[in-house]
DNA sequence: ACAAAGTATGTACCATTGTACGCAGATTCA
DNA sequence: TGAATCTGCGTACAATGGTACATACTTTGT
């Protein structure tokens, strides 16, 4: 006597989908059991059986996004030669073809949110900004890396306050653009510690 | 007989003060009637005679967050004379002696989240970035606002997921000048839409 | 002083929540 | 086959939530 074997696999799965559904459209503080039950279509139950505690699930759902996830200007930026490949990567991955979907975006920041006060989530969180630098940093040295992975934040954050105003490509662009160029015309500059001049010759 | 007057005028206020004081630290989603009225000092039923209703009560709260609040570097900003100046209050505004504390960026994070879902709210958020921009413009061209607008964020979300982690002043000091400077050095060339060129030349 | 109107609060309801738990199939090993 | 174990689920319960409302207290106009 053994192990039975579940009869429906996909069941946790399924429940996980409809978790971040659920907090996408509704938030995490409307992630509830029952209604993370109702989206998935399975008992309440269920999802009580799979997931001893609500915290687990929701963990367990962010867990599962980021699994599923790669930044998206992963592809692009790895096949990016040129700081010009670079700028329109970025571009992309914010308002562009590979950029994210508004639930997405909401997605990542009710993740933020509660990983203000869940220790794992906001480890998940920390992973994932790594990964996202590590990718970066392929092209890009680490300072510019960082303020280019805050700066597309930065812009997710607009669309999301403004959802029927799209971001201005060529606003941002430029402003990746300024940031990239940054590394090649002034990271010497900034190694001696100047900060007194106001406008640096070029 | 005409109208009574409020036994207590600080309660309406410091309802509203408890109210900040629970979403910043607990969240909004523990926003509730009864543990605001218990931070407050005050029985649940002076909340729910003030405020008819949650809603109410958690925008109102947000209204007068934004009434008592001024962008971090309006002052500086309006004293700043050299772009290095303005470079300078953009730094302290993100890390330094004006920049907000870790409590303020979750409170403001929380309204944020809360107005994806809340027009009042949602509204309010942009009033506040409208205010934003509108001071930086006195420095700055509308590009250059706004992609400093969208940095800022992002450094201060970087400074909610990394609470132990200062922000390196250096590398936020040369994203930022390299902004400000891009308004100066790029912006003719973008009008003509160039987007080819990898490696400007300078 | 008295009554009306506004201020302030305690209590009570009903809905919703997380979680515990018992019961029924299914599976497996002897 | 039969007992043991796991899978899966429906129900029940205590806690907490928003809100309604009856009651008491203050102030004020006459």
């Amino acid at each position: 006597m053994r192990k039975g074997k579940p009869n429906d696999p996909e069941r946790r799965t399924r429940i996980l989908r409809a978790a971040l559904e659920v907090i996408a459209t509704e938030g995490v503080h409307a992630a509830s059991y029952r209604r993370i039950a109702a989206q998935a279509g399975v008992p309440l139950g269920s999802t009580t059986y799979y997931f001893a505690d609500l915290e687990t699930l929701i963990v367990s759902a962010f867990e599962t996004l980021r699994d599923g996830l790669e930044p998206r200007y992963a592809a692009p930026m790895r096949s990016s030669r040129t700081d010009a490949d670079v700028v329109e990567a970025l571009v992309s991955a914010t308002c562009g073809s590979t950029a994210p979907a508004l639930a997405d975006i909401r997605l990542y920041e009710e993740m933020h949110l509660y990983g203000a006060r869940s220790p794992r989530v906001a480890e998940i969180l920390r992973g994932l900004q790594k990964d996202s630098i590590m990718i970066l940093r392929r092209s890009l040295s680490e300072a510019t890396a960082r303020a280019v992975d805050a700066l597309m934040w930065g812009w997710w954050g607009y669309r999301s306050l403004h959802p029927d105003d799209p971001l201005d490509a060529v606003i941002v662009r430029n402003a990746y653009r300024a940031l990239v160029d940054m590394a090649v015309t002034r990271m010497e500059r900034s190694d001696r510690g100047g900060v007194s001049d106001s406008s640096p010759g070029l």
